[in-house]
DNA sequence: GCGCTCCATACCTCCAGAGATATCAGGTCA
DNA sequence: TGACCTGATATCTCTGGAGGTATGGAGCGC
């Protein structure tokens, strides 16, 4: 890569004249007077050390250096105003990309509105989306793997990770619709202390395990897992077959399972968090842009 | 077409820059100090408005913006280098085009050692060779439609051409070899007077037809025309046929063939010119060039 | 011949930018 | 803690280019 040799302004004013073909016009197009723009055809011309256009009275025209020098200039001047436009798009956090991370369960609750809302204030932004459970959402975000995440319980003091509550979601119980409690309206969480449960393994997301556990013993009682899976669409089926009963986000209402019925429990105040994560630092302006399309807090 | 927005010289800073992630190395490369080169790319980034590298301390990098810019700011300064390049090259001549137009006699003769050493003393030029008669090369040289024309008999006074002769060759007579006049190493113009002759026709070059013309009627006849043929090579096999004789360029011994026997003739004095053609005023170097090559005069 | 068009030339002003040096500030490492 | 690296800042000089106005000079049409 060598010093370039030709000024912009100057291959600017050749190829507005190459267009024109008339000086008086080259120079009203460039607003500017007639004189400079022959100065400045003049010093490119001394720079390449060719004619770039014949002058014969009543006509310029290209000469053969000229028609070779043309669409070169042409390139690198729409290059240049384009790859500043895209440059200073990204920069704006008009367009770029924003790798964002969530949790399974808010793929049907919080993830769709904040998607098309965010698309619809920034079009040009392309969103990588990526399941993935808490856990390995505050890694992501450290390893700059991601620059969003959205998950639920999330932990103290995580640093440089700051996050802000979008949603506070009451439990309900998961019941088989067969199931006894599933005649009342409310169920109290003691009452479940006899039916085996189904949850998310801890690994998966071990603020809301622990929620959910710690849920069980403030009633009085531990309790007894009679089966894991990874997804909750996955605990409703279990709970459905009558494998046991579970604890779960009111978000995951939306799942529509004909022998599932979801209860409100008692103490209504028991509600687990949906957060946003970011790093605190991260100087990428769509960061900012998605925090202001959740809002929350 | 708008006013460019970025000097080129920050551009080149900003694509080293960009590859060396180092501000001291970069300098070096550029050959000029750190504190400059800093100012260099702030003020690309004042212009761009938003920030082209991260400085963390320890390690330089590109931004969004920054990695949106580089692939522009790359191609364009390698397009007007190797456009300033191209331009230079057709400019001095060392590259381009070059029309020429020629005689189909000279085909044999003059045309490949000329074609070969221009070709390697300037082989980044192309050439467009075309087959033409005199006159029509006289008009394409007027129309600009070739720029070198090579002819036989240039005519006097054609008003901006120049001509410049190339060769001087002598006629021989071309006669069948069953020819009582084969028998002589040379042979008397005035001794053809009996014999019917095949000729170009007169439109396909005036300027030869009637110096064969005039060698007749110096030698005291007027040469009975049987046949005419647009090419030397057909002369030769009409020739051949026993139809005629001819006189003709001594240049077209090359034409081997049988039943046909070339010989000198008396006058030797009688010689036919080869020129080279070319628009007096032509700026193109490439015409000079090949005029240097041909030499001639 | 006269005026018009069109480009070139001459000459001036002005400022942005490129370059220098000197110095400072934040990290890292021994 | 001090040496060192790295980049930023401050300040100065100087030049080249971009712009202007005024004018010259070659063709062309009437």
């Amino acid at each position: 890569m060598e010093r370039p040799e030709l000024p912009l302004p100057q291959l600017h004013a050749f190829v507005v004249l190459a267009e024109e073909l008339h000086f008086g016009h080259a120079a009203a197009r460039l607003g500017i007077a007639q004189p400079p723009l022959s100065q400045q055809i003049r010093r490119l011309e001394d720079r390449v050390g060719h004619a770039l256009f014949s002058r014969e009275p009543g006509r310029v025209a290209l000469t053969a250096a000229g028609r070779e020098l043309l669409p070169a200039a042409r390139r690198a001047l729409t290059d240049l105003t384009d790859g500043l436009a895209a440059a200073r798009a990204v920069g704006s956090g008009r367009a770029g990309r924003l790798r964002i991370g969530f949790a399974a369960s808010l793929a049907l609750t919080v993830l769709p509105g904040l998607l098309r809302t965010f698309r619809q204030r920034f079009p040009a932004v392309h969103l990588d989306i990526r399941e993935m459970t808490t856990a390995p959402q505050i890694a992501a975000l450290h390893d700059k793997a991601i620059d969003i995440g959205l998950l639920r319980e999330p932990p103290a003091d995580e640093p440089e990770i700051a996050f802000r509550t979008v949603l506070s979601e009451p439990f309900v119980a998961v019941l088989p619709a067969a199931h006894p409690l599933a005649a009342q309206r409310t169920v109290h969480i003691a009452q479940l202390a006899d039916s085996p449960f189904v949850l998310l393994p801890r690994a998966a997301g071990p603020g809301l395990y622990d929620r959910i556990t710690g849920l069980c013993t403030d009633a009085g009682f531990t309790p007894r897992t009679a089966q894991h899976a990874v997804e909750w669409q996955t605990v409703c089926a279990l709970v459905e077959t009558g494998l046991g009963v579970s604890l779960a986000p009111a978000g995951i209402r939306r799942i529509r399972l004909k022998g599932v019925a979801f209860r409100g429990i008692a103490p209504g105040t028991a509600r687990t968090r949906v957060a946003v994560a970011w790093r605190e630092a991260d100087p990428n302006p769509l960061v900012a842009h998605l925090l202001a399309t959740v809002g929350g807090e």
